[in-house]
DNA sequence: CTGAAAGCGCTTACAG
DNA sequence: CTGAAAGCGCTTACAG
């Protein structure tokens, strides 16, 4: 049996179109290098973490050497070491959902210039497929993790952290106990209103998300705040929360207008949401910012292409990712436990042209 | 001042919140479990793997103990040891580029079903800053690339390939010798226009990318062959090439009819071109599709959610990273070298609204 | 300034 | 069926 399976793969070798040729594709080790510079590995060590002295001219001529090889650390080896494998995982609900690019960006862009590598994991909210991932993760020896699926039931999280796993929090949050950077959410759904009332608007509508995600109840409070020091009376008519979609959202407006009426403005809070009540809106012949004026939340980075091109509340995801990964850095280098901080970053209105003043 | 370092050090500690407890942060090793189970490591490693013999009771027992111990074999360790990481690298010019978010969840989903962790990296088309990468991440002991930067003049590619490390291209390709999953871009093309010329369009324009890829090259060849093919003669008034971001095709647009009069349909060789082009001419009081038809060309996640709804040569982005891991993989377990394949999917013509019946 | 040795946590022949 | 031993490629005390 075991003679006829040779024979089999020795035929199917022979068709093989390129043989395997043997180059070195066993990388360079550390034995190499010290055999050829006639040194002991530890000194190479040594010299390539700049830790110790060593002569100049042997350190010149492992150099040299490590030049010719083309010699790079194992960087398994070196992790199994040193119990750190400058890696982080990254744990988003899902890459296609059109606030992450710019966050991922700013994360990569950070963890590359100090030599760490990003892993990415997608979850779809699922708290057990969740677990599983940070467990395999963590086999992997990754050092931290920022994480930017946080609910109300993310308890794992909080154990996590409790047990000393370097966490940082993105765009959600989990109470004061968890290092997190967010957005001032609050301030930018009060700004949005602002400036719709500024513009001479009094009947605002909201076309809000979940309000299991805090992101959206701060939001929601902030219209309710700007609306109320504004002296304009709470209509609950105009208000529809727990819109997930654009879909959703585009259904949404409708039931809106046959319940309240045509408001004047509608406050959106998220882009795609925004995308969808100006569709909804559309559909019905209403035209925006002519009839109503609609406002937007993310200046995802298809806002401006939008028509019309979106005014809208702007995260800054990129920074919001870059901090993130300096901050998870800092937990993970630091000796001690550090206090958890959570940041808050400005939001900013960017005017275009879905809001339009009242006459 | 060691002395003053230390007092300080003990301040700072006093005042801080969560003492470090000393928890078991420490993840069980497989000596533990054989300790705990009174074997050898050996036997507890060969009971998990599966491979070779071990008696009922004592296979039941040592799983017990795993269970118990929540030991999780240390990947890295595991890595060193059997010269693979389980990991593969993603190398695209830039995640925020939208073609990329449902390509990698497609990648994403496969590693996940066989046990594989995805590294991100962005490249902006740099081939220097690429190299670095590539190398960064085979120090890493990375197992295989998925690579979607391929130009012209990507001939470290070939040579990675040459060394015998797995590769394969994602939406671009570099001839036969490298595995690809990539699309039928000339078919794209071709049907695009065939719908157009259907539709009864003549005065068909292209807004097409750099010819420097060749996906656009190809898209721009189905052009030509669709008109031809119609009787219809080519006019080069009404071709563009080179147009790279939506702004650039705004401008584009109005070039096109300041030169050649206003196309009755136009060939967007990307959305995000279609979108350009679909602004330019809103902003010329030109209305689409009512005035002029545009077909895109991708199908991302926002062409239904355009206004009008785009009509676009979709591609299976998800499907190509799906198909990508596979054969990844594929290459990656294979003793042997194997042959290289290029995988040309086909594209799918989505009809929306943009495109309109000539009377 | 430099080397020998131990060890990180696994797996894999090799004995028995 | 099971264990002892070697080794993957590093780094880090420890001597000298």
């Amino acid at each position: 049996m075991a003679n006829i399976y040779f024979t089999v793969t020795q035929t199917i070798a022979a068709n093989d179109c390129n043989k395997p040729e043997e180059i070195d594709l066993s990388m360079a080790t550390i034995k190499d290098v010290a055999q050829k510079a006639g040194v002991a590995t530890s000194t190479v060590s040594r010299i390539l973490s700049g830790k110790g002295e060593a002569s100049k001219e042997t350190k010149e001529r492992v150099l040299q050497i490590v030049q010719e090889l083309n010699y790079k650390p194992n960087a398994l080896a070196k992790g199994l070491k040193e119990g750190k494998s400058n890696t982080i995982g990254l744990i988003v609900p899902n890459i296609r959902d059109l606030v992450f690019p710019a966050a991922i960006r700013g994360i990569s862009d950070y963890l590359e210039k100090h030599g760490y590598t990003l892993v990415l994991v997608n979850t779809d909210d699922k708290i057990e497929l969740e677990k599983l991932h940070i467990n395999n993760l963590q086999n992997r020896a990754v050092d931290g993790f920022i994480i930017s699926t946080a609910k109300k039931d993310s308890v794992h999280l909080l154990e996590l952290k409790k047990k000393g796993v370097p966490i940082v929090l993105l765009l959600r949050h989990l109470g004061d106990t968890m290092d997190a950077i967010i957005v001032d959410n609050y301030q930018g759904g009060y700004n949005a209103i602002q400036y719709l009332i500024e513009k001479g608007h009094k009947k605002i509508a909201i076309v809000n998300g979940t309000m299991d995600l805090q992101l959206y109840r701060e939001r929601y409070r902030g219209y309710v705040a700007a609306l109320s020091e504004a002296g304009i009376e709470m209509d609950n008519n105009l208000v529809v929360h727990n819109v997930e979609s654009w879909e959703d959202s585009l259904q949404a407006v409708k039931n809106l207008i046959e319940r309240g009426g045509c408001p004047e403005a509608i406050f959106a809070t998220s882009d795609p949401k925004a995308l969808g009540v100006i569709r909804g809106l559309k559909d019905m012949n209403i035209k925006v910012p002519d009839d109503v004026s609609v406002i937007g939340f993310d200046n995802m980075d298809m806002a401006e292409m939008m028509d019309p091109p979106l005014t809208t509340v702007a995260q800054p995801f990129y920074k919001c990712g870059y901090m993130a990964a300096e901050r998870l850095l800092r937990l993970i280098k630091s000796k001690r436990t550090l206090k958890p901080v959570v940041e808050e970053l400005k939001t900013e209105l960017l005017i275009r042209s879905s809001v339009k003043e009242r006459p």
